[in-house]
DNA sequence: AAGCAAATCACATCTTTATGCGACCCTGAT
DNA sequence: ATCAGGGTCGCATAAAGATGTGATTTGCTT
């Protein structure tokens, strides 16, 4: 048995989930409630696998609950349940830890099937949600296309640059001599149209040179 | 209709699949293929709405053609098929741009649903690949915890570094002297325990403390 | 009231970076 | 054979950053 517990301030969709979870064989709803005002208590007694959490709630929100609940009972699985699908909101509720985003108007026996696909170390998402979240990873080598050809050995001394290398230091690392750094460097801020080692850095890392 | 194209090396799957996409109204299954040797001409000339792309193919595997079909036609959806559900095949398809990542124990009715996702701009993804692309958010603020306390001024002055200014910068920025910049800088080094402007920097970005 | 951390500024000194101007060797392309 | 570009090195100067020492003010805690 998967013990739920559910939080929802809206009554009407509260009772529907609760009679959808209470009519399926296998999970068991130990708790639904309409804010998180005693959450702590809550998830400390009744020890859920799974949380079902709305965001919109009185007093706090489910995306601040969701570090309480992990807080108490790290192995509780969270899965947000809301209605809204903006990347703010996604992206603060994974980042504290919710391991599921459904929308709410997923089909009732998708909400169940996802309860025990979270349970189980998965993570289910719908899948606009999943299109925001791996828009993030694409976004972040778009530019590699832009293409500052740095050589192989201009690569070397950038590399060394990220990772917080002084020019001497690089130099020692490469066997060469720091005015040849000093070199290297001059044509990768020309290649990169920067003019300072900072920006290089950074440049590099958004980039995703190295 | 949703036109279709299919790249996968063993016969009997392709077999399997390619009947249950005829069989599916709305799609039209225009092209299946056993390797990539040909696919950009084939891309650009079927056109397909969406590609369903196996991983492990004979000479190009299927994570390098994603970028090869993008390059082509970038509207079309690219949704991996595969048995890998390891980290590294999956981060390497998603930068390259595949919208979508099955894993082939999926049932055909999802696989079909799936294919109508990714075309109207979702993300279908099977819930295990899904918790290793959450995992990845959530590793990257667990340093956060540890907790370097600066100052919000000493924020103030990081993000300037952060930003690529000099000193000069963030003091005219900030409305103070450079002195003070100077000053602020100390104290976020020993906090840090660094000592110098690139490793405050880095560490910063690595820690999130941005 | 005393103590303390944060924020502000100053001056001095030393190190690291940035940049200008050359130079030499090697390799692959014209 | 010449030429371009990468990789190597040197010297010199100017700008930026790192560090030591110390001082004043403000606001919060004890």
């Amino acid at each position: 048995m998967i013990k739920v517990v559910y939080y929802e301030d809206n009554r009407n969709l509260r009772e529907g989930i609760t009679f959808l979870l209470q009519a399926t064989p296998q999970l068991e709803l130990v708790g639904a409630f309409a804010d998180c005002r005693n959450i702590q208590e809550e998830i400390r007694t009744l020890q859920p696998d799974v949380v079902l959490m709305d965001i919109d709630l009185p007093g706090m929100s489910g995306i601040e609950a969701v570090p309480v609940v992990k807080a108490i009972a790290p192995q509780t699985q969270v899965m947000m349940l809301t209605v809204f699908d903006n990347e703010e909101k996604i992206f603060q509720a994974i980042r504290n830890g919710a391991s599921g985003y459904l929308l709410k108007h997923t089909p009732p026996s998708e909400i169940v099937e996802a309860i025990f696909d979270v349970h189980k170390g998965g993570s289910p998402m719908t899948a606009n949600v999943a299109r925001k979240v791996l828009q993030f990873f694409q976004q972040q080598r778009s530019a590699k296309t832009e293409d500052y050809n740095l050589s192989a050995r201009e690569l070397d001394i950038i590399k060394g640059l990220v990772s917080g290398y002084s020019y001497k230091l690089i130099a020692d690392e490469l066997h060469i001599s720091i005015d040849t750094v000093r070199s290297h460097i001059r044509h990768i801020y020309d290649k990169l149209h920067v003019n300072s080692k900072t920006e290089a850095i950074l440049k590099a890392m958004k980039e995703g040179l190295v």
